[in-house]
DNA sequence: GTTTACATGTAATCCGTTACATGATTGA
DNA sequence: TCAATCATGTAACGGATTACATGTAAAC
């Protein structure tokens, strides 16, 4: 176990060899592909994170020479990492963090699937509608705020009123497609 | 001027001082509280960014001691610092950045507005438009190939090509949105 | 008289980027 | 043989988080 919480990213690379036993190139190279992920390791960082997180107990590795192949180091999850795993990936959304982790939680929903049942899947999908309507109706009331000129905006107030429309427009695109999939999934 | 380029969070920083000079307190208060920025800074992020700000020259400041208040540094934009802001606002959208600084994108166009003239305006939203569709088209793509069996999907399948869904929604209403911009302030 | 807001900083620690180093294998 | 891909790492450096330190002014 760990005394302190994992990074982002070394959930990501746990998620990911919870998943399936990898490489650390393979998962570089994952990553690196799917326009899914939107960040790609540096050796420096993901070589590091993968020693730390056998070192926390979370991975077990070791050297594999398969014929006609370079030798590489395979990790796979134990007990432990496969816990801490499912652990992170429950965790309902928390409507402070909607804004700057989407695309966290959207990575949580995938490993969600393989794990645990449907019906949690739908729970997690009712927290992040939940925290996302709440986004949007605050940056809707700041909106208006806005509009009616008690703004604190830097630049144009008028750009800045643009800009927020911006966030409203995207976050009820989340939203909808939040529901829309809650539905498909309810089937 | 600076032989490094600056982090996102420096000019950030240096934009709201160009836009009006301000204490380190009162730039962590109006970041904290509009719901337009995501990141809030730590006193051990923002201060010595502002000090590594001035020891580049971008940056000026002083110690004010107005009546009836505690001494504040007033930072303020030398001329050098209102040119490499300038600088960094006018960049056109780089496409392979649009899917992870979107919000940042968002930003360098509410400081557009108060700097340069309308037509360089819509040459940003333009440029905005074109990634953020040439991002739609790719991850349109993705989709298609993941459906049709292609796929190196970490986790089920299905889930992978929702949260693609997700993705895709979301950066359309984002293309919307740069197209509605930019017809609206078009005139 | 004690809490809250104002206001600015420093130190330890940790992690990521960048760049470098190394070496095997495949294909042109 | 030369380049590209596979494959794993290390070292220097920089910046962010966290926590700590300090002190004034206003409000209750």
């Amino acid at each position: 176990m760990t005394d302190r919480s994992l990074t982002d990213f070394e959930q990501v690379l746990l998620g990911l060899l919870v998943d399936e036993p990898s490489s650390g190139y393979a998962l570089k190279a994952f990553l690196t592909t799917t326009p899914a992920s939107v960040y790609q390791p540096s050796s420096g960082a993901l070589y590091p994170a993968l020693k730390r997180l056998e070192q926390y107990g979370l991975l077990r590795s070791r050297l594999t020479v398969a014929a006609g192949r370079r030798k590489r180091r395979l990790y796979h999850a134990t007990a432990a990492g496969i816990a801490a795993h499912v652990a992170w990936v429950r965790q309902p959304v928390q409507p402070d963090t909607i804004a700057q982790d989407l695309g966290l939680h959207l990575m949580r929903f995938v490993f969600l699937a393989g794990l645990l049942p449907r019906s949690e899947v739908l729970v997690f999908l009712d927290s992040l509608a939940d925290a996302l309507e709440a986004l949007v109706g605050e940056l809707e009331r700041f909106s208006a705020a806005v509009t009616a000129g008690t703004a604190t905006g830097a630049g144009d107030a008028v750009h800045s009123a643009l800009a927020l429309d911006h966030g409203i427009a995207v976050h009820r695109a989340s939203l909808a497609w939040a529901r829309r999939t809650r539905r498909l999934l309810a089937g």
